[in-house]
DNA sequence: GCCGGAAGCG
DNA sequence: CGCTTCCGGC
């Protein structure tokens, strides 16, 4: 029933809201306030309730597998109120963060993707306790 | 499946 | 700018 296509739009599972409202803002630069899809991966991670859908991959440190790619779009779309969003079209906003150094391929994996956490740049992002057994902690000590 | 150019949108 | 859409090529 109705589009709820608003910026206040919660995300599926509502209630634990990981990432607070200021994280979700760039501030700086982009201009819009929208939600980035890296955002949301993060946010799609760091809940047990998507691990069927996407999660990290054990041994790699920030590597993670999409499990049902068709799903992540699914609700990639509906959160950007994109409903002919599809994985063909995601993976090409993921191959657009090779360059930007946020995203790397992992080669031969199907569906997996690695984060670029030591070079991340988030002067303005003290957030992401992203902990998927405790095991990523050690990842922003580098740079 | 994955890549990346090209055009377009807000 | 950060994708979204479309697509030829591998």
């Amino acid at each position: 029933m109705k589009a709820g296509c608003s910026i206040g739009e919660k995300p599926e599972g509502g209630g634990g809201y990981p990432f607070p409202d200021w994280a979700y803002k760039t501030e700086s630069s982009p201009g819009s306030r929208q939600i980035q899809l890296w955002h949301f991966i993060l946010e799609l991670l760091q809940k047990e309730e998507f691990r069927h859908v996407i999660a990290w991959q054990q041994g790699e440190y920030g590597e993670f597998v999409i499990k049902d790619p068709d799903e992540v779009a699914r609700l990639w779309g509906r959160r950007k109120c994109k409903p002919q969003m599809n994985y063909d079209k995601l993976s090409r906003a993921l191959r657009y963060y090779y360059n930007k150094r946020i995203l790397h391929k992992t080669k031969g994996k199907r569906f997996t993707y690695k984060f670029n956490f030591n070079k991340l740049v988030m002067p303005n992002y003290p957030f992401l306790n992203v902990r998927t057994s405790g095991k990523m902690q050690s990842l922003f000590m580098g740079n």
